[in-house]
DNA sequence: TCGACGCTGCTTACATACAAGACCTGCCAC
DNA sequence: GTGGCAGGTCTTGTATGTAAGCAGCGTCGA
């Protein structure tokens, strides 16, 4: 096998799984059999294990020895744990951003809202942006290396999310408080940006709960237990 | 349905590879073969491969494909990362402390102050009990699961602060300000306790960045350029 | 009807074999 | 002496073989 990238068949692998996941494409309770996977895939068991171990660690997938892995469900503590490091770190970034801000990171992330007002219809693509302007913030105060923990960390925060908006029609709320959000910041009025900030995030916050209270069953305490088998086409 | 209890090989060597990382009994830059450490810990490749990506994506440990795996070195950069997230989490743990606080878990943070005391010249049993002392802060407001995150992001701001108080005699500052903190949170005092715990981290960090200008040598900007190869017994 | 038991097929955990690349070392030409 | 090349030996990456255990289901007995 020799494909030219760089890229480990394991790297590729686990970043595959990992979108597929966080996408809800492999929706929670999923089978993820080492040897469909990687049949699937047209790689050996050997990468596929390894991903699935680290999506274990990340809480993305459940390893259950001798018995199966599967995605994991939506664990309503996870999320709020998440919720809660996420809102700790970008806050405490805002008393770190300097006086005088990076001009052209300012640029790229006003450019980014520009994306994001087209992009409000598109759920996929404003994640993407919604991701990149949230790390661009971080990245104004010097901690922009903070957000990979924080992605790291809010896997399941990311799936309720989705759950939830799928049954929205349209991100424009989100922009506005975007907007809000940097033009304080660019004011130099920080207590106002952590204000904007703060209660943004506890709007999206507020909308998972809602989700939750109106379809419980997609949530669940993950109590060890094995989900039921199913035979699930899990590649196309 | 067992998981957590059953540890696997791959557990141990995972975590017994961890410890010697962050305890500096592995220092930074030694050579981690994988064949090596499988015949020294008796089990094959595989669970030490697994332990080491694992290690890897922590930050512990560098693995350059075809050449060799090595303990990283302590970068200032993650140092400072982790600094800032630890703060920013454990701070805002301290707006959520209910009214009435768990007097159980009072109760154990007393016990272990007073452990502290007894173990301020034994570095190791010491980290212990301030790990646990932390862990316990964040519990007092519900936040206790998000110590495992801050604990998988300050694996380098640890083996700094090792570096630094190898050359101290005594910890006994610091189980004064536990003291503060923990106090001041009993009396309901909020905001002195959030005075209190972050000098108390700051004190921490200004000891790091102390022992880096002491000893420049100890800390490194990962640049990701292979060490020199050494042979080092790993194990004894 | 219902419970116990064992077989069968699946799973992951671990061990090992093979592949491919990087580095070191020593030889050789000059 | 010195530069360059080749080969040997290390490394990790991947593939595959082996072991052990759980679950589901059918069978059998009461």
């Amino acid at each position: 096998m020799r494909e030219a990238s760089n890229r480990s068949n394991r790297r590729v692998v686990y970043e595959t799984l990992r979108r597929k996941v966080l996408t809800l494409e492999l929706p929670p309770g999923t089978s993820l059999s080492e040897n469909e996977l990687a049949a699937s895939l047209g790689v050996s068991r050997t990468p596929v294990r390894e991903s699935l171990i680290l999506l274990g660690e990340e809480g993305l997938v459940r390893v259950f020895p001798k018995v199966g892995s599967f995605v994991s469900r939506v664990d309503a503590e996870r999320v709020a744990d998440a919720q809660f490091l996420r809102e700790a770190v970008e806050l405490a970034a805002f008393d770190d951003i300097p006086g005088t801000l990076d001009p052209e990171l300012v640029a790229e992330l006003r450019a980014n809202l520009e994306q994001q007002r087209e992009a409000r219809l598109d759920l996929e693509k404003f994640f993407e942006l919604d991701e990149a302007f949230h790390h661009g913030l971080l990245r104004l105060s010097g901690h922009g290396r903070a957000w990979s923990t924080v992605v790291a960390a809010k896997g399941h925060l990311d799936r309720a999310r989705r759950l939830g908006l799928h049954e929205t029609n349209g991100m424009g709320r989100f922009v506005d408080e975007h907007h809000s959000i940097l033009d304080a910041v660019v004011a130099g009025d920080i207590s106002s940006a952590r204000d904007s900030l703060r209660a943004h995030l506890r709007a999206v916050f507020d909308d998972i709960e809602k989700t939750r209270q109106r379809s419980p069953e997609l949530f669940a305490t993950d109590d060890g237990s094995v989900p039921v088998r199913r035979s699930i086409a899990v590649w196309e």
